[in-house]
DNA sequence: CTGCATCTACGAAGATTTTCGTTGACACTA
DNA sequence: TAGTGTCAACGAAAATCTTCGTAGATGCAG
């Protein structure tokens, strides 16, 4: 069983989530552009649970909402959809423009190299 | 002056042009997953003539339409887009997805180390 | 107990995207 | 010229996503 692509609107949701952890509707929606409105939010949440995307906690009068998928996964699912969609699968290709759209410290390059390094490792061994 | 991001269908539409050259509907249609009809193809089209996105020349009874926007630019643009909603922003953090989603090849590899150090020169002059 | 605040549930409206049936124009052929 | 096939145009339906008003439940302060 597959979950769906989440929308724009889910994805803004679930970055919440995964960056402060488990969390009611009122919580995330304070963490959140404030231009959304509160039952909106409410109500992605809950047809996000009907998709699956994120189990509910009803144990308490405010439900607890978490992540039923990894964000790795996610961004994989979506890495994945971009590098078929516009980037021919050339991984080589969106690298360089990941780099051209966001500048990368000297800290981060060294750590993309080491990315690299160990990924090449690990497939030649 | 902006334009739009493109929708699912319409970078489909684009993959194609970008990839063949100006072409008409039907050449475009051609080039897809057939389960799309070809008035389908044709809307939007016209739709991304009216966004913008493509350009037509209507000299000819079947209209010749081609990309109005750059693929490095859609393609930045994307980036952008996936690397603020999904990836906090980390370069790193986004090739190491890409790299996880899509198998490189020694040689790509090469090319991303290479991508690498003309930016580092880049950047650093 | 009453009033106020907070929460979920529900449903519907709005916006956007995707789909396609139908029509009329045009061009080629027999 | 009549018939056949291809094309753009149009409009509307269908599907999906986003927004929010309203109602009812629950808890808390006075």
């Amino acid at each position: 069983m597959k979950l769906p692509k989440p929308t724009a609107g889910e994805l803004e949701i679930l970055a919440v989530l995964w960056r402060i952890g488990p969390a009611t509707v009122r919580t995330v929606h304070d963490h959140m552009d404030q231009s959304t409105g509160y039952t909106t939010v409410l109500k992605l949440m809950q047809i996000m649970t009907e998709k699956g995307l994120l189990q509910r906690d009803e144990s308490e009068r405010a439900h607890v909402y978490k992540p039923r998928v990894a964000r790795a996964q996610t961004q994989g699912q979506l890495m994945k959809d971009l590098l078929e969609k516009a980037f021919e699968n050339s991984a080589a290709q969106m690298v360089q423009q990941a780099l051209a759209t966001q500048k990368a410290s000297p800290k981060e390059l060294a750590e993309i190299r080491d990315i690299l390094n160990r990924y090449e490792k690990e497939n030649l061994k």
